[in-house]
DNA sequence: CCGAAACTAAACTGGATGGTCTATATAAGC
DNA sequence: GCTTATATAGACCATCCAGTTTAGTTTCGG
């Protein structure tokens, strides 16, 4: 989206070192990952890898702010202003359900949990890129619902929060700690509909 | 509670093994925490240490289910079935309230989500005695206040899932991301009020 | 086609760490 | 006081890994 990576860069195998070290990171974690393999993986010499980037830690938070950034838009959108609220939320926590039960979702989720005491810039990256960001999208949503008077809210960001709570409820949490590996279509739908019914019991007009 | 740890025990220091185990894992996590570490901060040699536990790995464990086991029975309390639906449902937001805004409970949530991986019994044990278990207290009492007339649900775990959520929304998400150190009283109370008021509007009578 | 800049493989350094071993010391029961 | 079980310090080993260096090779603009 923005053509070039502004600080660090130089020479012509930066992407493909980023590329193969979002790969290992992704599956590894931080101190999990070799420097070695990541080379190996990026099909690149380690002298050409530090000539990029000074230390693996540097390298590190590149590699997640950028996927951070880069996921949460693609799939955290929310329907048009116009669109009823109860076809809104629905399909709303759908995408978030398939974002949330992705593979990446969850290792990129575990990868911040567990780095964001080192790395206190990747947890506020990985909070404004997710749960914020839709946040935000959730609240505009909700302003023009209110105007239109098809929902009655005080405290629309609570609102919002409110709602991806209760979409990630029960299944997010299995998914983190291993009880489950993928939801049916079943708990899908019980957890949304759960939600969107609560949702609308308390901000339906 | 139990007076001896069944298996692996033998020796008269191995509490000692145990509380400074408990300290430098949560303090470091498994990778960051080092053998040599552990046993001086447990007085203790480093043989005395591999006599009671055959390797790093297994003494983690047994911390961190230790660990797990014994705190959530402390805090997560649920008022006496009779006590009116509001006031148990506040009361308890505030004691979740102040478990999850712990340094513990956020030290060893980072640990259990990194470490489920590698260690899956350990995601297990953890969901078990958090999650789950105040997951069943609250079940049980909704499942009265519904026999009382007070309150009126079709999926009670599936409400007592989203109650939980509810309450853990946002504040929970900051600390775990750095975003916030602690909450104010301000916070607190608009969130479980929310929680509260969100609960009431969907399954009171 | 030449020369500089980028890249490469691989050896190397230095430091950390899990786990073992040995030789010694304390303590308790007999 | 003697025996046995347990604990101790710390040296030691093998492994791993971040980061550097070197000596040689590829790439590409001019």
């Amino acid at each position: 989206m923005d053509g070039s990576t502004p600080e660090i860069k130089r020479g012509r195998k930066y992407d493909q070192v980023i590329a193969g070290a979002r790969d290992v990171f992704l599956a590894q974690g931080f101190e999990g990952a070799s420097v070695d393999l990541i080379a190996k993986e990026a099909n690149v010499s380690k002298a050409t890898l530090y000539s990029y980037f000074p230390d693996k830690r540097i390298l590190f938070i590149e590699v997640a702010k950028q996927e951070c950034a880069s996921q949460a838009e693609r799939a955290l959108q929310v329907d048009a202003p116009d669109v009823p609220v109860r076809e809104m939320l629905t399909t709303t926590a759908h995408k978030m359900m398939e974002l949330l039960t992705s593979n990446f979702a969850q290792r990129i989720f575990r990868i911040c949990v567990a780095e964001s005491d080192r790395f206190p810039e990747l947890g506020r990256e990985f909070y404004l890129s997710g749960p914020k960001l839709l946040e935000d999208r959730l609240s505009a949503y909700f302003e023009h619902a209110c105007a239109r008077g098809e929902l009655k809210i005080d405290d629309i960001e609570l609102a919002a929060m409110q709602f991806q709570e209760l979409v990630k409820s029960e299944i997010f949490v299995k998914m983190v700690f291993n009880i489950i590996e993928k939801p049916t279509k079943a708990q899908v739908d019980r957890i949304i509909d759960g939600a969107v019914e609560m949702f609308l019991a308390r901000y339906g007009v």
